[in-house]
DNA sequence: GTAGGGTTAG
């Protein structure tokens, strides 16, 4: 325009400073600032929008409120940019209390700015919160539309809170926007992270149209669930639809190969990804393959591709690497990957878990002495355990040797009489899972706290027989638990899923999906 | 003719 020798006006820059924070190129961003300011548009409400929401895609967040301060006046419009704004700055607690303020100051929100803050909530961890302000959204009388609902569903999907998850489909399907291609894809993801992959699937083959999402929504359901043959047939459905696969397809094909150990299937897509889809591996690529090869106990092959990578290999790679460590007991190469990880994240617990995990079925208690003390000189703590279970439209949260639900006596009295029923039929408590420095008999009791156990119990007291439970762990599930659920699933002839960190079990019949491979 | 909210993995 310039070179042309037109003038830039308020439109132009409006509609320029959106495109020059998609790309972030803040050396431009910043000289149509300085041109706002010569031409005297900096307190135009459209212009000072975008200039909020440019330098908060550019990741300057403190430049970002300074434009916001500097006006003198608010105007919801600049609001609901600087919210967005602190969020996409991963800044939620600043997000929700400017969010407060602006409600304080009598702003007059609309569905744009409730919207704005469920998002920023469910993208940040907070998804209690995100399903609370849903809720005060619509007391106050702002209508949830087209855009609020895939915001608030990855919250449902979350903390697997399926009846919460089940409203927002109703409202969605009561105003019409259940065919939206954003908000049949985010429900195919919930309902697939609420264990319920049948539901994702219908969901799914209803959509009168389909992104590379809903696809990879699709297909990462059915990697978590273990279901690797569906994930590869999808994978073919998909090339014969104009949708192209991504990145995150191939992850979600190579993480069920994984999970399945199909790990010359998985080699074959790592291939044709490039090859074929002209796609460069990245690093979740390599942790896939990592695990892929680890898992089918190729310890070494995985170690050697890490050796080979283009470019130092990060947390998560490592991490796949001391897991596998973990399932086949390699003290050698679970040493290697864990010297590397405490130096990645010297904060992350799990890490230390897992090296004292390999340690101590190979009954090595000098190695598991070793990495409690490491972890008390770096001032490290396991998080803490928890698991969730909703019964009856309401969830109940269990915290590891917790004692404080209503029902703690009744819980307790269930948990002792399935340890004996457990224990006839050739149970043994694996006490090599309890990190703590304690007594053995103190051990096994420890084990009985845990928060599945505890949940499960929970499950069986209020369900009629014959009903599946559904539970969710924040941490990765325990193996003496792993070992206990599948004799509870079989002598109480009940289905049990449990969705942790990575995955999901699904117990029946004394058996689990995930082959006792995780 | 202009700004501000959207789903997927590891």
């Amino acid at each position: 325009m310039h070179a042309e020798g037109f003038i830039p006006d308020r439109p132009s820059v409006s509609s320029t400073l959106p495109v020059v924070g998609d790309i972030e190129g803040i050396a431009f961003g910043g000289q149509i600032h300085g041109y706002v300011i010569k031409v005297g548009l900096e307190s135009d409400s459209c212009v000072v929008s975008a200039l909020i929401d440019m330098y908060g895609k550019c990741r300057h967040a403190e430049e970002m409120v300074r434009v916001f301060d500097e006006v003198g006046w608010m105007e919801v419009g600049s609001c609901n940019a600087l919210v967005a704004g602190l969020s996409r700055n991963g800044l939620v607690n600043n997000a929700l209390q400017a969010f407060r303020e602006f409600r304080g100051q009598g702003i007059d929100l609309n569905v744009v700015s409730w919207t704005s803050i469920v998002a920023c909530c469910a993208q940040n961890g907070k998804d209690m919160e995100a399903l609370e302000l849903f809720r005060e959204m619509q007391l106050v009388g702002v209508e949830p539309n087209l855009v609020t609902i895939p915001c608030l569903l990855p919250a449902c999907a979350n903390i697997a809170t399926l009846m919460h998850g089940k409203s927002a489909h109703c409202f969605s399907l009561r105003k019409g926007f259940s065919e939206d291609v954003y908000v049949a894809s985010a429900l195919v993801d919930m309902y697939a992270k609420c264990g319920r992959i049948r539901d994702a699937r219908t969901i799914f083959d209803a959509m009168p149209s389909r992104n590379v999402v809903s696809w990879n929504a699709m297909m990462g359901g059915y990697a978590m669930h273990g279901k690797a043959k569906d994930v590869m047939e999808l994978f073919n459905l998909m090339q014969t639809s104009p949708q192209k696969p991504d990145f995150i397809t191939f992850t979600c094909v190579l993480s069920a190969c994984s999970q399945a150990g199909l790990s010359g299937e998985g080699e074959r897509y790592f291939y044709k990804m490039h090859q074929e889809h002209g796609i460069v591996a990245r690093m979740e690529h390599y942790a896939c393959m990592v695990s892929l090869l680890g898992r089918a106990g190729k310890l070494e092959e995985a170690y050697d591709l890490i050796r080979g990578m283009p470019s130092e290999a990060d947390a998560c790679i490592w991490g796949a690497l001391l897991s596998s460590c973990r399932v086949h007991g390699n003290v050698r190469l679970g040493e290697i990957a864990a010297e590397k990880l405490f130096e990645l994240e010297p904060g992350n617990a799990g890490n230390y878990v897992l090296l004292s995990n390999i340690y101590a079925a190979k009954g090595m208690w000098d190695g598991v002495d070793k990495v409690r003390d490491l972890m008390k000189s770096m001032r490290v703590r396991k998080n803490p355990g928890c698991s969730w279970i909703e019964i009856k439209n309401k969830v109940h949260m269990m915290l590891a040797g917790d004692k404080s639900h209503p029902q703690m006596n009744q819980i307790a009295d269930r948990l002792e009489k399935l340890s004996v029923e457990m224990k006839r039929l050739g149970y043994l408590p694996s006490t090599d899972f309890v990190l703590q420095d304690v007594e053995e008999q103190d051990k096994e009791q420890i084990l009985c706290g845990h928060s599945e156990k505890l949940a499960i119990a929970l499950g069986l007291i209020n369900t009629s027989h014959g009903t599946p439970l559904r539970v969710i762990k924040n941490l990765r599930i325990c193996g003496d638990c792993h070992v206990a659920i599948k004799f509870i699933s079989s002598f109480e002839r009940r289905e049990i899923f449990v969705r942790d960190t990575n995955r999901f079990h699904h117990f029946k019949d004394g058996v689990c999906s995930c082959g006792d491979y995780w």
